[in-house]
Order: C-alpha cells, then sequence, then structure tokens
DNA sequence: CAACTATAGTTGTATATACAACTAACCCTC
DNA sequence: GAGGGTTAGTTGTATATACAACTATAGTTG
C-alpha cells in the first residue's frame, strides 16, 4: 500500500458512488461501530500491558468487580457489567480454574456467594502498575479529549441506569 | 435478589474492604472497562434490531465500509476498523459466503479487490431502517448525553488518528 | 400444598476477537 | 538477479460474546 488510503479513509471524506448513501449513513456517525472501533484499540492495549502478567483485561475486571464486592454472585456481576449470564459463566469457569477466584455456599442451594483467593488478591496488587501504564498508554493513543469523552459517556450511562 | 444489589453497586459506592484498593482503582475510572460495557450495551441493541435482517451489526459495517470504498483490501478494512488481519479475514469468509461480497483480482496477485454485490446492496437498503431505529433505541437506553459523548471520542480519535 | 412464574446457572452453537506462526508475494538493494 | 525485509492473507489456539434451550431451585398464589 502506498499509504493514500489512509487518507481517503477519513469518515467525512468517504466517496458517494452511486447506492451508496445507505452505507454511508451506517457508517458515518454512527454510535455502535465507533464505540467498538474504540473498544478495539483499547482492549489491545490493555491486554498488551497485562499480557507479562497473565491476565486479559476483561479478566482483570471480573476479579477486581468481585474483590470490590466480595459476596457476589455470578447473576449480580452480569448485571454490573452489563454481560449475559452465560458469558459470566464462562468467564468464571476460567478464573476458577486459575485459582483467583472461589465459591461458597450462597443462601441459598441455587447461586453460590463469589470471592477472590489469595492468589487472586496477589494478582491483583502485582497488576495494578501494569494496570495504571495500560491507563496512561490509553492516554498517549487515543487522545486526552477522546478519554475523557469516554469516561464521560459511562458516568451518564451509570447514572442513568443508577436513576432507573 | 431483592434489588438492592443494583443501588450498592453504583461505582462511585463501592465499598472499599481491607485490601482493595487495587480493585476499587481498577474499577472505577477505568476507561477499559467502562468503554467495553458500553459497547457490550449498544452490541446488544443494534444485533437485536438487525436479527430480523439476518445480518449481525458487526457485518453490516464491514459491508458499509466496503460499499463506501468499493475496491477496498482485507487490509484496509483492518486498518480502518482497528482490527486484526485474521479477524477481518474471517469476517470477510462469512460475508462471502452469505453471498454479500465478492472478491476481485487486484493490481497484484498477493491482495484481492473487495466489492458488493447486488445481494449485499440490496441487504444494505433493507436493513437501513432496521439500522436507523437501533440508533434511536440506543439514545432511549445510553441516553442523549452519553451517545453525544461517544460520537465525541470516536471523531476525536479519527482526528487524531488521521493527522499521524 | 400444588401449580405457576421467575430466577440462577450451564451448555450448545455461532460469531468476534487477537496473537503467533505460517505461506506467498512484493519490493529494494547490492 | 539473489537475498533480505515488508506486506497480504490464512490457520491454530484461546478468550469473549450472546441467544436459545435446558435443569434446578426459589418464590408466589390459588
Amino acid at each position: 500500500m502506498d499509504g493514500g488510503v489512509e487518507k481517503a479513509l477519513q469518515a467525512d471524506q468517504v466517496d458517494a458512488g452511486e447506492n451508496r448513501e445507505a452505507a454511508r449513513e451506517i457508517l458515518r456517525g454512527c454510535v455502535y461501530s465507533r464505540t467498538r472501533m474504540l473498544d478495539r484499540v483499547l482492549s489491545r492495549i490493555f491486554d498488551d500491558s497485562l499480557a507479562s502478567g497473565g491476565v486479559r483485561a476483561n479478566q482483570l475486571t471480573v476479579l477486581a468487580l468481585i474483590a470490590a464486592m466480595e459476596g457476589l454472585r455470578a447473576a449480580d456481576v452480569a448485571k454490573y457489567l452489563e454481560m449475559d449470564k452465560s458469558t459470566v459463566s464462562r468467564g468464571l469457569a476460567l478464573l476458577r480454574e486459575r485459582g483467583w477466584v472461589e465459591e461458597s455456599a450462597g443462601p441459598t442451594r441455587k447461586s453460590r456467594r463469589l470471592g477472590v483467593t489469595e492468589k487472586g488478591r496477589a494478582l491483583l496488587r502485582e497488576t495494578l502498575p501494569l494496570w495504571r501504564s495500560a491507563g496512561e498508554k490509553a492516554r498517549d493513543t487515543l487522545g486526552e479529549e477522546s478519554v475523557d469523552s469516554l469516561r464521560g459517556a459511562a458516568d451518564s450511562f451509570l447514572r442513568l441506569r443508577a436513576s432507573q
């Protein structure tokens, strides 16, 4: 490639030929595709930074949530993180396999309480510096504005969700 | 569950017990986990809206990009959407299977040009209303502010990327 | 208490995602 | 033109994701 594609691909410059209005509308201002793109960039940065710690960013997020709120059940994790219960189910299986999370009997036989093991707590402590440097790299890569806007978007959503 | 967990789970109210500072820092203002959460919410909305059209939001995004810039190669799609080339490779295989995308010989034997078939163009036209309604539902669910911030974040990032 | 409904979790299936390793082809330089 | 470095694409592997269908349990109501 000669590099010219990069420039031509700026969203605002997408050339509209015949019958391409739909394509333009789907691409141009679309919240979905853009958020997903940003998520890919962020995942790359965070997963890369955490690789030496032997944990994925997503796994560490779940672990941190359980650590912060010991006693949660899988369904609570799903609700808070907006995940499907099946996704949480499989994710927790991995965290258990690695010895970071353990389950204990809940108040009923239907659900179990989640807890972080000593090994899991050690992981959290040890990976915190990696997490911080990932955050810095995110600012470098996405730019201050972008990161702040993302934070704002999440805050706004969390407020709305909490009020409902 | 009695519903109390919802309230207790607001990020700012995460209770810090012993040894939970790391967990709090990872959870509280983290760009990564929050963006991912928003992405899950948006994916749910868009995939759900498009389900009757028999296409996933992600697939439609790629299709729209190819439609808008006929003649792209797989590597170009990867660069623009910040995807790994292997992800694009597998995604395009599905789009080809479904008859929405076709490949033609490129200038060299190494890479092929991507094009949207007539069937693919029909899909774009037919799913545009579904896409629009998904956008409206996103505003309802995430809130105006949140959607606008996400758009701003993406714009900001795209500007930065284009300038480099 | 029996029937109904709602909730918790698992599993089957399909897609999305990326890294690593690989093949193939292109480009450049000596 | 023979290497050497770069680029395009595929494939192996592992995780992430969700919907649907399922089991099991809990709660509710007649």
